[in-house]
DNA sequence: CGTCGTTTCCGAAACGTTTCGGATTAAGGG
DNA sequence: CCCTTAATCCGAAACGTTTCGGAAACGACG
């Protein structure tokens, strides 16, 4: 290995201005500077990133915690932020160390136990529950980390998209329509994303003039059969709605399934808008028709939560804290005018 | 940060002492070692990774570099390679370290800082391609490394299933049943994997004293539409196979397809079989009717692939070296006798 | 000629750990 | 009572880097 005393020796310089030199610090001749640079090349010169980490006390190494999920259908979003993540903070030079946690295992654990082994300059947290443990064990211990997503009840770095405006936007966007009976499938009510999702709805009822106890709410695991289970429910009941909001796109795929075992057109028989986290990586499925609603795509959220956490970590360096994702609509061919 | 000095303060031993009470050596008189441990605990010692990553160059961290691919369906394997791996390396105390490569990125440069920084103790390569540049890179630099499959071209401790093997037992199989005109879809034939397959063909057939030359190999990207495609040609063609071996699931569900849309029965009219990998978190897609063909579980490759890494990590750790992973084979009912 | 400021450099300490070589003590054997 | 041995302990150096506090050289200025 290649270290700074090799340099020194080398051109008869002191290991101290070697170090200034490469760092770009002011008091260095510009010859020097030029010398000390050469035969850094020359020689192959590569910091040593453990060395420097245990001087300045941090080791450019972010970490995230995900426990073990069995369910096939998660796993498609979690590819895609696993990836998008990696990515994200390899571009920029951070290295990301994935830990997935044993089924059995108690994350906030996990965490503490990475964070004071030392090493890991900053966390990211997804997919945060109400009153999340993990979040306050990281604010405890006084680590950086970014959140995606929000937990009401502590105060946190985060990077969200609006959850309100999610679902104000598709329901007014029902009710302009003319429907009035509209189901909502969502996440529990432990997510705050989903409460802000159907305090949303709420607005664009009240909004309308409407009384929003029309709208029927349904919380449940969002994934393709538990929408397609849901969907069939509410299909058979009496007043079944004539339409229906998927919390993403795989609840939608759920739904569009159980509409065509009802013998129910969509549009026509049955509107379906969906919010679309826009998945590059498991965009295959498409519908038809095209389904419409808000989309955000994920990809983005990365780039946002990685630039944060970098922000927080290198203090040098000043950056956006939290971080609001735009939000979009697309019409689709998924939803049309009821009469009834 | 509670350090070996605050403990050695707080009990009037020295950094020495206590440093050899926690690391358990032999020298130190059981009743220190006990109010050591106790110490430790009280004032919550956890020792600094980085530190005795400095001092020891190990760093406890292991890094494995994939290229950002945008084709969704190889992801169901990245996916499963990536948790897989993660969570066996969590298990045995590793850290794993994910690198996103950007499309256009140098793969083997990327090897090359990220050990050259230190603090990195060894690498997974996946996917090995013939003279693979990244195992080279590797070898050159004497970086610990384990690779998950084979390239033949170069010495290197791996970690594989016996492709021959499966190659040899699904078209023995279906040799026994009176097939004759037997389809081979498998990758290109610059993986080894792929190569050594065509080579367990070729011997059932000279098994059988039957010219191979009756088999047709096709070699395609290993996922559904490609199968379907490459399918649908086969079946359309003067002399159609009466049995075709897909090298996945992916493929064999791209051959149903084709077979579905060619009005053909499976088994009756075309017998199918398939290499089943068993991916654990894709495993929603169920055959009807069940497919048979060899299989072996790629979750099981990850606890050798991170055994083996860490063997060769740690010096006083002896443990398996290369390994080659046993191998089933389930009848299914996708393969019928054929009477032509 | 002394003082001051600027530019360019360097020694030494520090980060927290491991480990080499030796020091101290007590017990046991002659 | 001295010598050897074993059992415990400790100081100091080292890993490679950054950084604090100065030092040396030099010209400018009074």
């Amino acid at each position: 290995m290649v270290t700074l005393k090799d340099i020194s020796r080398d051109l008869g310089l002191s290991v101290t201005q070697v170090s200034r030199a490469l760092g770009g610090h002011a008091d260095v001749n510009a010859q020097t500077r030029k010398r000390v640079r050469a035969a850094a090349d020359r020689l192959g010169y590569r910091p040593n990133a453990v060395a420097r980490g245990l001087k300045t006390g941090r080791s450019g190494i972010v970490a995230m915690v995900v426990s073990g999920t069995r369910t096939p259908e998660a796993s498609a979003h979690l590819l895609e932020i696993v990836m998008g993540l990696s990515a994200e903070f390899s571009r920029i030079g951070l290295r990301f160390v994935l830990h997935v946690a044993q089924p059995d295992e108690d994350t906030v654990r996990l965490h503490e136990d990475l964070f004071l082994a030392g090493g890991i300059d900053g966390f990211i947290v997804i997919s945060p529950q109400k009153s999340d443990p993990r979040i306050a064990a990281l604010t405890r211990m006084g680590a950086a980390f970014v959140v995606h997503g929000r937990d009401p009840d502590q105060a946190h770095v985060h990077v969200d998209i609006d959850n309100f405006e999610v679902g104000r936007r598709m329901t007014d966007h029902l009710l302009r329509l003319g429907h009035r009976r509209i189901a909502f499938l969502t996440a529990g009510d432990n997510t705050f994303f989903s409460r802000e999702r159907v305090r949303g709805l709420k607005r664009a009822y009240a909004d309308h003039g409407l009384d929003a106890g029309m709208a029927r709410v349904v919380g449940l695991p969002m994934i393709a059969p538990e929408g397609q289970r849901a969907a069939s429910t509410l299909l058979s009941s009496k007043q079944r709605p004539t339409a229906i909001i998927a919390g993403n796109t795989l609840l939608a795929r759920g739904v569009y399934r159980a509409a065509a075992m009802h013998g129910l057109q969509i549009p026509c028989d049955l509107s379906v808008l969906a919010h679309d986290d826009d998945l590059e990586l498991f965009a295959t499925d498409t519908f038809d028709p095209p389904i419409g609603g808000t989309f955000a795509p994920l990809s983005q959220a990365w780039v946002s939560v990685a630039d944060t956490l970098q922000t927080m970590i290198e203090p040098e360096k000043e950056g956006l804290k939290h971080r609001i994702l735009p939000l979009g609509f697309q019409i689709g061919g998924s939803a049309k005018s009821n009469s009834d």
